[in-house]
DNA sequence: CTGAAAGCGCTTACAG
DNA sequence: CTGAAAGCGCTTACAG
């Protein structure tokens, strides 16, 4: 009795869900008939199609997803699966933006999203095993250090998968959106270039990151092509963590007093870095120009506030799901890099 | 052919997955027993379980959970449901928190977690069509206005619920778990005075929220309790954004400016009472004290580090979770408030 | 404790 | 274009 809400009227009864065998009855069709006009209505004649459209309305007919996934196959559900160091991704304000605008656009298909986690190898183990089992029709894929075994997993149970971002050190034959690490970060370059400054030093992510390698080789490139020197000593390399910027940016005021400008791989290292600048006593931007990526809410909340590399999180997660859809529907893998975008605030 | 690695050895096959049947040929019984074994083994012999037992694992089967739906009713997943200014919800780092412990807490029931989103009357209708039809066993509602429409309307399909926080207007007989708001202000407050403060003033949260109106309610009690004369003059109500905490802390100054500490409802909204204070020339906690609420990255990330309440959210998403299969199992609905903690730093 | 059998609600060839 | 029928993989009374 909990589950019957005892108001009158045309509250769909819970106790016996109508079937595709009472649209049929309603209509005076078979269930034959009724099953062709829900799944595309094909060798339908119009006649028997508006009187199953009228009958679905009138009794309230919803398919039974689990009847019908038995007989096809196919779940219609999608898994967006995270592996690893998931609380940083959790604190990540982008990987909410992906999380959300995923699930939107996979509604719009009426496709369910389910969310795993695989951050131990436990929890690896048990999603693989549900994944593999058909559970779901496809997986979205946010794993971001290199070698991670679940890539390889995927590909050998023959699920389609899109990862968010390039599979690092993967031959599987995933598909693939990622941003334009490097273009972003020559674009960051180029700009502090262009506001005069000529000693430009750079806080790099991890070197088993996308973000640590492609931006770090977009800062090199456009040094060299500025004319400007190579030089070690304007390199420090972070973890990403706002401590981690401060550390670096300490070492490179060691190593470089003469620095002018700071490309930083993520807004948060950035405010580490800007951290590190106000006790050195160097103003921001007058003394040094800070460059961040992500364009995230810390972005904003820094004081002053940080110039940076907006990536198109909509447009991924956007693309994300087209390009699952497509392997889904038997297409080849295929990759997408997305453009970035400059965002010039105060801090540069 | 996309579909199959031909990786030689082990690896399952795609194309005729293991059922049953072939569990009950291998170990030598019929498919019924096997099916014994699978839900709890119960009126099965140690023999026949043990048969059981090994030929799973040596077919590698895996139930098929479509089947298994179609003819128990349930659906073994359940929904995480957002409704409305999702925005806000997902850069809400706690609302991560709850979403990332609550898939977890479900995984291990081996319950999928789907994720909802209702942000618009359409998607409200969609969702709400998907779980009125019994695809999922219950949802964890996140929901703040009060008078969410789904609310009622999750009631009436009659799918066991359980809302993050006290739904605020709600007859619903829906469970809920909420953080002790109201205790956790009047921590607060008692920490200010208690530093020596006498002229305390509150930046609270809109008047429709459960933490707009209960801390705001603690912080009054307090007061009181004290023996702090209450004045208007010194509560400004914010949006829960940095701006408008900014914008709150200006017109306290101007109306108190004698305030010597200001509580204020959430870690966003004191970074903006400190970007306030700070142009006011006010020092921070010297000439003022600043509270927060939430421990949000923000209250790290201010400087001042904000002292704060801390609300205990992995403890609530364990508790969703339990009372959601409480729920499930046909427990009348509960309530379940838990108690917040002081996180004194540098801001008082 | 165990097997044979019915049936969950749908889709899909197969004949017409 | 349409109906009758088989069958998807499981669970669950029902007899033994």
């Amino acid at each position: 009795m909990t589950r019957d809400s005892s108001r009158a009227g045309r509250t769909e009864s819970r106790r016996r869900p109508v079937t595709i065998h009472d649209v049929a009855r309603e209509a005076g069709v078979s269930r034959g008939t009724v099953s062709r006009v829900l799944n595309g209505g094909h060798y339908v004649s119009p006649a028997a199609r508006a009187a199953v459209d009228a009958a679905i309305r009138r009794t309230g007919y919803v398919v039974n997803r689990h009847a019908r996934s038995l007989i096809t196959g196919r779940s219609d559900s999608v898994a967006f699966l995270l592996t690893e160091p998931q609380e940083r991704f959790f604190e990540d304000p982008n990987f909410s933006v992906l999380l959300r605008s995923c699930t939107q656009a996979l509604a719009d298909r009426d496709l369910p999203l389910l969310l795993m986690i695989a951050g131990t190898e436990d929890e690896r183990r048990r999603n693989l095993r549900y994944i593999g089992a058909g559970h779901v029709d496809g997986v979205l894929l946010v794993s971001s250090h290199s070698g991670d075994p679940v890539v390889a997993r995927l590909d050998e149970a023959g699920v389609p998968v899109v990862a968010c971002g390039k599979p690092l050190g993967q031959s599987a034959r995933i598909s693939y959106v990622a941003a334009d690490d490097r273009g972003g970060a020559r674009e960051m370059v180029r700009h502090l270039y262009a506001s005069g400054r000529r000693r430009i030093a750079t806080v790099a992510g991890p070197a088993d990151t996308p973000g640590g390698v492609e931006r770090l080789v977009g800062y090199h490139e456009t040094l060299a092509e500025c004319g400007l020197p190579a030089d070690e000593a304007l390199v420090a390399v972070g973890d990403y963590s706002r401590a981690s910027g401060e550390t670096a940016a300490e070492r490179l005021l060691e190593r470089a007093p003469d620095l002018d400008a700071v490309f930083v791989a993520s807004d948060l290292m950035a405010q580490g870095v800007l951290d590190a600048l106000e006790r050195a006593g160097r103003r921001v931007p007058e003394d040094v120009a800070v460059g961040g990526f992500d364009d995230s809410p810390a972005a904003l909340a820094s004081r002053p506030r940080l110039t940076t590399i907006r990536q198109p999180w909509d447009r991924i997660s956007t693309e994300m799901v087209r390009m699952l859809l497509a392997r889904m529907a038997g297409e080849e893998p295929s990759a997408v890099i997305l453009p970035t975008e400059l965002v010039p605030r105060e801090s540069t």
